[in-house]
DNA sequence: ATTGCAGTTTACGTTAACGTAAGTTATATT
DNA sequence: AATATAACTTACGTTAACGTAAACTGCAAT
């Protein structure tokens, strides 16, 4: 097997992702991220990669970081007892109900952007046949 | 015509929306809220009260104050000159470009959250079985 | 040898979105 | 008339999520 060693600094996840260094760091504070060390600079792996982008992506929809963290955290439980699976899927079932509300009110939302473009260009052609009629 | 006359207290607001008093008034702070006023009181009107709707469902959507107002204040230009109208549909354009850019982030977590529920599901199956074999 | 990056730590600063507390006022009820 | 209740204003406090600045380190190229 080819060894997968594909690893990244920091500022080319920050650069990939939009973000600044201070925030990645920020991310690792808030224990979201543990990268390895090579010496003091921070090494970046493939796993890390991903961790980070759950996170983006969680900002995106408005999650916390604490919230993405939890999500995080799921995807490598490590210990697989039962009490702990169990425990996954009420976390699991709680963050779609919570995801599906979410759905919901922005398709509610595009609903009323398209119903207030479609007034809007109504009044700009009322508007602009009335100024024809100079 | 009847008068629609239907008008509320910030406590009932509160309680309908689950928020404090103090965050209704802070909307009105940062001029989301414009309520009539009897003396000192305030009194909420029916579009006092879908504008804090509006607020609400962005807030758990992720959207901030300002962006809710933005959205606020498009559903009641007023003003309707060609420049304003024409901008607001810039404005609608955008905001549909990332709702749309949201929608899709949360079907793709949706479905991630899928998939680590069968893999959770199927580890309990086997340490089920595991234990009946005693 | 020095200049220049890229990275690091430490620490204080900032903004948004309220929380919380103190003291005031108005209206309604006993 | 006294008390309760709901609302009000003012103002300082708090939390999350970084920003920003200062001072240090290690390696690389001139």
């Amino acid at each position: 097997m080819a060894k997968e060693t594909r690893t990244y600094s920091i500022s080319e996840l920050a650069q990939e992702f939009g973000v600044t260094t201070r925030t990645i760091r920020h991310y690792e504070d808030m224990r979201l991220l543990l990268p390895e060390r090579q010496g003091q600079r921070r090494i970046y792996s493939l796993a890390d990669r991903i961790k980070l982008k759950l996170i983006v992506r969680g900002k995106r929809i408005g999650l916390s970081l604490q919230e993405s963290g939890e999500l995080i955290h799921m995807y490598e439980p490590g210990k697989s007892n039962v009490n702990q699976l169990e425990r996954m899927v009420e976390y699991i079932g709680a963050s779609r109900q919570k995801l599906s509300r979410q759905l919901r009110d922005i398709s509610t939302m595009l609903d009323e952007l398209n119903r207030a473009e479609t007034g809007c260009k109504n009044e700009l052609e009322i508007l602009r046949k009335a100024a024809k009629q100079k």
